[in-house]
Order: structure tokens, then sequence, then C-alpha cells
RNA sequence: GCACCCGUAGCUCAACGGAUUAGAGCAUCUGACUACGGAUCAGAAGGUUUCAGGUUCGAAUCCUGACGGGUGCGCCA
């Protein structure tokens, strides 16, 4: 908000200097990483200075002179080689402040112009548990369809869900083979675990077994009743489970558009790319070459192979066509592993041949791996159930909300609960996307430090406050920001549309996660300087005001990760 | 073989062209409880940012090359 401000007038400023623009110079506005110097710095006459080949610093100053921020700033200063440092008034944060207790967005604008952008993320496996390896896709992807909404988009999440691969073929000859019932109506989704692992490793040693799956899987694309019965079913005790899983985690898809959705647009697809000209056969599959593009020329996608079947890429495109068609999509994030990067490379690259301009992205993520430091393969190393983990987050949480008094027992689950389940959340969206890392049960359900809990704390101690107050109390306009906790508070409250905008501009969560965190740190050590209750009149409004304030921002930015907050812990 | 990602305190991670002093958390060590909720705060200690060159007023960040780790590369998804 101040720096959008800033920028533009610092663009104002150029022109009344009289200062000639290079081609396409944005002045760049950024939060001072050391307050020392300033709110907001600007290093626009440095990078000027360069290209006009003119001194930095005296560029500066006259760009000083020709600022109008009087509105905004105490103190401009020009340091070091040519930086621009503002520093805010008392009275510029005051006017922030008492718009963030009383604005529906807590100050964050929004969109001028909302883009409609389709969110395809989570995506898990029909008949195989979600595991930790969909922790990343699942949380990231919901988390930058909050933040994209909040600000004003249109957003509609798609879980893309993985009902048709070839992994039927195994299960189905499973299903009629060695299937038990009871164990089926006890625990639907191990059992089927058990029957594909097993058929699996059937197939390795035998393969005629693989031969069989591959019928029943042929059978079950071309429409036979007995297989669509079976896979009706798989499919229907699955989204069962996941519904549930979803629900605990408190995440809502608009769409279960699975692969199996796309079926009938395949054949019709392939032969269109043919007579286009786009596709052409080759070692009897059906391929698109990409032979102007110099790093995919010796990558083709394929779409068909030569028995006939379909492929990954086939149904990637029919999905795109669907949400352009469709939805109107005018962007589609893709929340998926780094590893498939090459496959969204050539599928871009297909649709761009089709003349489909939509914006689309891969926001890829690094893998989460074993202890051995090795991917967590969902074969071969047992990976980690994410119930499992949600079960142990939650028990863990429990046994600290346990010792408070004063709570009823459903008081207490329902706390545990927000806490476990935040925790997890939080441990993964405070991470870099691009970082691997090792799975780890104490990283993964910390309490303590730079965790959910710590920030959720935060929040329950703005509400405690307001909880000992004799009477309702408004809250007045009448601030007085003096202290420099006070100061510094007001500042960081400022902040939350910056990142939210530097967040979707890399598809960062983690930049709203290190910011909350910081607030939340920000208003722990303002808590003990400053006595909010024993102060009066204006101080304790202002003091009162600015919980209010991080009462509002914290469980707003909590609820665009996706994580609860509660009122008490 | 080629391509992409990664290498930062003992450990787990931030910072991704900006500042004399590269930040946090955990672990270690000092302090602060007749408490606006201690799941807290104030502080200490801990790093040639894998290495070698280069670009720049300025590099953990960009470029080149090593070394180390991971992933991917026409009929899986």
């Amino acid at each position: 908000m101040f720096r959008a401000i800033l920028t533009s007038r610092l663009q104002s400023a150029f022109t009344a200097a009289g200062i000639e623009l290079p081609e396409g110079f944005l002045p760049n506005v950024v939060i001072a990483s050391d307050t020392r110097y300033g709110d907001y710095q600007s290093n626009a006459a440095m990078t000027l200075a360069k290209q006009l080949k003119t001194n930095p610093r005296a560029l500066a100053e006259q760009i000083k002179a020709a600022l109008r921020v009087e509105d905004l700033c105490e103190k401009i200063t020009v340091d070091g080689p040519g930086f621009l440092n503002f520093t805010l008034s008392a009275a510029a944060l005051a006017q922030r402040l008492a718009v963030i207790v009383k604005d529906d967005h807590v100050g964050v604008p929004q969109v001028e112009q909302a883009r409609r952008i389709v969110v395809d993320f989570s995506a898990p496996n029909i008949a195989k548990p979600m595991h930790v390896g969909h922790i990343r896709s699942t949380f990231i992807g919901d988390s930058l369809a909050r933040i994209a909404r909040f600000i004003g988009h249109q957003v509609i999440t798609d879980n893309h869900i993985g009902d048709w691969g070839t992994q039927f073929g195994m299960i189905l000859h499973g299903w009629k083979t060695i299937l038990h019932h009871e164990a089926l109506d006890k625990d639907p989704i191990q059992e089927l675990v058990r029957v594909y692992k097993a058929v699996n490793a059937q197939t390795k040693a035998d393969e005629a077994v693989l031969t069989t799956c591959r019928t029943e899987l042929v059978k079950l694309q071309q429409g036979d009743p007995d297989n669509m019965e079976i896979w009706t079913r798989c499919v229907a005790l699955s989204l069962e489970q996941l519904r549930q899983i979803y629900g605990k985690l408190d995440i809502h898809f608009d769409h279960y558009l699975g692969e199996s959705a796309y079926n009938d647009k395949l054949a019709p697809l392939v032969e269109h790319l043919l007579t286009s000209g786009i596709a052409e056969i080759s070692d009897g599959a059906t391929c698109v070459f990409f032979r102007d593009v110099p790093e995919l020329a010796d990558k083709p996608c394929l779409i068909r192979k030569s028995d006939g079947g379909f492929l990954y890429a086939t149904t990637d495109l029919a999905t795109i066509d669907h949400r352009i068609d469709e939805w109107k999509a005018d962007e589609i994030w893709y929340v998926v592993g780094a590893p498939q990067e090459l496959h969204f490379r050539q599928l871009f690259q297909v649709a761009k041949k089709r003349g489909q301009n939509t914006r689309m992205q891969h926001v890829a993520f690094g893998s989460i791996l074993g202890q051995d430091g090795k991917m967590f393969k969902t074969r071969s190393g047992e990976s980690v159930g994410l119930l499992e983990v949600l079960a142990e987050a939650i028990e863990r949480a429990a046994a600290v909300v346990a010792e408070r008094e004063g709570l009823t027992d459903l008081e207490k689950i329902q706390i545990a609960e927000v806490i476990g389940t935040g925790a997890v959340k939080y441990a993964e969206l405070s991470q870099h996307r691009m970082t691997d890392y090792k799975f780890s049960w104490d990283k993964m359900l910390a309490l303590q430090g730079n965790t959910a809990p710590y920030l959720i704390n935060a929040y329950v101690r703005t509400k405690s406050i307001f909880r000992k107050l004799d009477a309702e109390i408004t809250l007045t306009p009448e601030l007085t920001i003096t202290e420099p906790a006070e100061r510094a508070l007001a500042l960081k409250l400022a902040q939350l549309a910056e990142i939210t905008h530097d967040v979707l501009l890399d598809f960062r969560p983690n930049l709203l996660a290190s910011y909350l965190y910081e607030l939340a740190d920000t208003y722990h050590s303002f808590y003990e300087a400053c006595n909010v209750l024993r102060a009066e009149g204006a101080v304790r409004n202002t003091r009162l005001t600015l919980c209010e304030a991080t009462s509002r921002v914290l469980k707003t930015g909590l609820g665009l990760l996706g994580i609860q907050t509660t009122e008490r812990m």
C-alpha cells in the first residue's frame, strides 16, 4: 500500500524534475530490510544514473527535491551510493491503522482487473492413500487459491484426481482374484492398496499377470460393464475418504474433475491434432515435435501410444480445452512437483501451437525425502500417511492443551485440532517451495519457535485483552503513536498488501508465513513493552486499536495460509 | 550423454541485485514470573554463504567453469 503510493509519487517526481526516463523504466520501492535507514527505500536513482550516465547521489537529491510526500513521510534521506530512504510519519501510520480495523480486507486493496484463474492442485490417485508426499501440492495450492481470491481474482479450484491410470488394470485383476470383501468393508483404501501391491508384486514375477492386467484395462476403457462397475465402486470409496481428509484440513474444491472426465474427448483431440498438422506419427506412436524449440528439439510429446492407448499429456490437453472453453480461464496454475517440469514445458508448447494464449504456469515444488535422503516412493519405501501425521499432530497439541484450566473437554479437542493441523500446514508453507526437505516428525509437529502455535498464541493474546475489558469499548480514531514498539507494530500491520502481492508474483506462500511470524514477534515485543489495560485516554485507545488490528491481520493472514485460529488455547 | 533443481551457523531453514554487522527456529548459555495468558520476552555464543574466476558503485543472489547431491529425458501417471 505505502509501497504502491511511494512508487507512483516517485514517477510524478521524475516528471516534475524533468528527468527523461529510459523506455520501460519503473522505479523500485521496497520495504527496508533494516529500519535504521527508514521504512521504505528506493534504488531508482542508482539504476537510473547508470543508464543516464550521471552521478547517482546528485540525481537522488534532484528527485528528493521534486518529491511530494509530505502527507506520508516525516523524513526522506539520501544515503550511501544514492539510496532514497523514506520514514513514514506517525500520522500516516495512524491513518492506515484506522483503515485496518474497519476494512473487510484489512486494508488490502482489490485488483483492478480480476482474472479468472484455475488452480489445479492436490490431485491424489484413487485407490491409494494420501501420504505426506501430497502435503506440498495440497497446502501450497490451497493457499495460493485463497490469496488470489482474497485480492479479488475469480478463482476456480479443480482437483484433477488420478482416477483412470494404468494402475486400474492391476486393481481390476486383484479385485477379481484376491479381494477380501470383509476387509474392504472395514477399511476400503487399505484393502485396495493391499490388492494393488500384491498384484504389482505378481507382475514382477510373472509376465503373464501383466498381460492379464493390460487386458482388464483395455476392457475397462472399452466400457465393459463388469469392470465399469468395479471402477465406479473404487472411485466412490476413495472419494468418500478423500472428502473426509479435506474436511479435516478445511480445504474445499469447486470441482473434482478427474482424468476419466475427459475419456471421450481424447480420440477426437488426437485426430484434430493430426489433421491440423500439429501432430505426426513416429514409430507407430502419435507425437508432437518441437523442432523450432532448441531445448525440446529431441523431446517430442507423446499423445497416443502405438497400441492406440492415450497418455498423460493427452488428458491434460483435453483438460486445458475444458478450462478454456467452458470456464473461460485467463490463467491456469498447476501446483505439481518439480520432476514434472519437462511434461509441462511440452504441454504448454503444444497449447501454444494450438493458439491457446491463456497464461499457464507450472508452480513447481521440491520433494519430500525419506530419512535416507531419497524421494518417497509409493510402491517401494513406505511413506507416512497424511491422516497419521494429522492424528499425531493433534495428539501432541492435545497433550499441551490438557494442562490448561478453564476449558471444557470439547473446547480442548477443538483447540488441539486447530493447533495440530495448523502446525503441519505451517511447517510446509513456511518453507521455500523449491527446497527439498527430509520428512521429520519433530519438525512437522513442533509447537515452539517459528510455528503455527506461536502465531496463534499472539492472536489469543489480542483476544484475551478484550475479554479483560469491563464493558464494551468503542475504538475512536484518536490515535497517538509514540513508543518505538507501537510504531514498529503499526508499520508491520500496514504491509499485508505488499506481501500478498509479492506472494503471487512468485507463487511463494512462505513469504506470507514469514511476514506473519515477524508480525507475531513484533506484537509479542509490543505486548511486553507497552501495557494496554493500565494505559489511559488516547494512549489506551491507540494500543487497543493496535491489538484489534493485529488480531484482524493475524486471523486474515493465517486464513490465507489455510490455518484456523482459536480464541483461547 | 543432455536438461532442470539444489549446495548458507552443530541441525532445520530464510534472505534471490542493495547497506558499517548474511537473518530466524531448534539445540547450548545468561537474565525476566505477587503474569493485560511464560505455547512469552530481553540478551550471549555460533557462518571465508561448496570452490575458482567474471560482470557491477554493490553479489549468497547474475554469468562461466569445477566439485558434491537430487530429479527428468517417445509409448507410466
